[in-house]
DNA sequence: CAATGCTACCCAAACGTTTGGGTAGCCATC
DNA sequence: GATGGCTACCCAAACGTTTGGGTAGCATTG
């Protein structure tokens, strides 16, 4: 803790400068670039001396100043559907700290994935002066988008991708092609997917990851076993039942695209008098904190969150840099817990 | 979507006065003063002509360099120990509404509960010069919010609270008071508490609220009834076995002052065979979105999480304009569900 | 010994606002 | 017709940095 030390004013470069009878660029040179022009703006000896005031008086630079003169803030604004979505957190740490290591701040902002708020937000932000934003909740039109390249604010995509544009998220098929791969081998053959929302890459990735594997194995899925829904659990309860009321076979399993949805679909199970794992299998997605501490442990695809916020923050330091780096998918993992830890019960007939 | 409208240069204040044939102070006062001064600064038809030719440019102001010279930076800090933790989550999405309204902007960061990360947090917050903290991570101890208060840093208590400071809390302690007024009702008689973090006053008043309540109502229950715990689903479970394993007649109500918590001895009482809301009944805080969702929906104190937001920025507001606000404690209300809605089971042996 | 090249600095302008203090011109008042 | 009081502006300094371009003094080189 420093700044206002000994309850004055704030010290600035100018102060340094008087009390060491030099000039405030040679301070701020010595301070503030790297070593090399350092080297060159004063001897060894005084720059000691420089570092030692600053530090004895608790020197710290004014941001606002700095990138007033540079016309560069060191932000970066991230937008997300919700942080209040747990993945989308859990990004956001990841964000924060790998920001703070390369001397980043980071704003968060909440568009509901309503596209007027993400106009409005990402207005916010820009007049806030960002350097570059890190969207969280791309839709895949992606018409926004375009327009943010159209007036060339650097951005990159995170969670979710968008052809074309740079992005950090969890390769999504390969998870999708996981589960299948698993429900697959413990027998199951009538199987539902809990689809979440179209306009979100997540969704789409993961189902299609899902019914490529799935068919490929030999396995048939009609198009009524895929249901979209919300991303949180009220929605996941409600695909539940709706999986529940079709007039067919109950599955034996289910993939919900996302832990929630999948808590939610268990507890439809449940009203249903159905046990998940013995009943019905259960797979999530993500493996949220949640996923393993459940009373019944879900099976969960666990997809490297804070790692997709570092590497959306590596990502936009390159486009800040001019380069154009390529979409990073990051590797998804099973998990295979209780809820889908039994082999399939036999065939059931209309419930 | 504004700025930069037309690929060009930003537009400033002087951009406008040039092609205005005013001088840019005038224009300053016409779009950033009260009504009261623009007034005085420029006649009704040239604040129209400055305003027009400002929407048509599209110009935003540059708050870095309003704020290098007001020396106010329209920013808020906001420490919580975790954003991954849903009750802050969602108090943060009430901080950043509430800012924005006001013409603010928010940070946020994670301490992760441990006092030098809260240093450090707090450090580089004031060094980004935000004009006040928003603490969500306060410590019963509080030598923090001495040295700060000590320092003149603005800042208020959000979540837990400290006695002498400014804070927007939930009242604890009648939400411990109810739970336990609830579950006596319910018949039982023998009951635990899985009590949180003992730094932390949501933990402290929601234990004590419910043991103050518990006793004048004749109940009788011992020490080793409360067991501290992590806030998280992991910290819940290992409560849960801890009370299981207790050489003692088990519990026929469990109070987690936290729904994650009381996830979490959900699972542990399950994984003893015990079902909950039958043989054991469990009751959470906060009413998370995922409580009412679960596979069996669990009774939980509601707290407005998103007003204790709200409403810690109306306090940071009146502590920067120099008052001294009371601290501010909102109603908590009871969702009772099927966790506990059965009538306690006949008194139960050792187990 | 003049020219060249360092080293270790200094100088000044600029970034886009805000704000306290002018002042020119006009009308009303005494 | 001097005084006072508007109205509608203008002026300039300041906020704390950064940075391109000096330059004085000294040592080295041909």
């Amino acid at each position: 803790m420093k700044k206002k030390a000994d309850g004055g004013r704030t010290v600035t470069l100018k102060d340094l400068a008087q009390e060491l009878g030099v000039h405030p660029s040679t301070v701020s040179r010595v301070l503030h670039s790297g070593s090399d022009v350092a080297k060159g703006a004063a001897s060894a000896a005084t720059a000691e001396r420089v570092r030692d005031l600053a530090r004895k008086l608790g020197y710290s630079p004014d941001p606002q100043a700095a990138s007033l003169r540079t016309r560069r803030t060191k932000l970066l604004g991230v937008i997300v559907p919700r942080l209040s979505d747990l993945v989308l957190a859990i990004m956001y740490e990841g964000i924060d700290e790998a920001s703070a290591e390369v001397g980043y701040s980071a704003f968060v902002m909440n568009s509901r994935d309503d596209p007027d708020e993400q106009r409005r937000k990402i207005d916010l932000m820009l007049a806030r002066r960002v350097d570059g934003l890190i969207i969280g909740d791309a839709h895949l039109d992606g018409g926004l988008l375009q327009e943010l390249t159209d007036r060339k604010v650097p951005f990159v995509l995170m969670n979710r991708r968008v052809p074309g544009y740079p992005s950090a998220t969890c390769n999504d098929i390969v998870g999708g092609e996981i589960v299948a791969g698993h429900l697959w081998e413990m027998g199951h053959r009538q199987v539902a997917v809990i689809a979440g929302e179209p306009y979100a890459s997540t969704a789409i990735d993961r189902t299609a990851g899902f019914l490529d594997r799935w068919r490929s194995l030999g396995g048939t899925i009609s198009d009524d076993d895929v249901v979209w829904s919300k991303f949180d659990t009220a929605g996941g309860r409600e695909a539940g039942e709706k999986i529940l009321a079709r007039g067919k076979p109950r599955p034996t399993a289910i993939f919900a695209v996302n832990d929630f949805a999948a808590i939610g679909a268990m507890g439809a199970l449940r009203s249903h008098g159905l046990t998940v794992g013995q009943d019905v299998a259960v797979v999530g997605y993500n493996d949220t904190s949640l996923a393993a501490e459940l009373p019944i442990p879900l099976t969960s695809v666990h997809s490297p969150m804070a790692d997709i916020g570092r590497t959306a923050v590596k990502l936009i330091q390159a486009v800040l840099r001019g380069e154009k780096p390529e979409p990073a998918q990051l590797k998804p993992t099973l998990l295979i817990r209780e809820s889908s830890a039994a082999r399939a019960p036999a065939e059931v007939s209309a419930s």
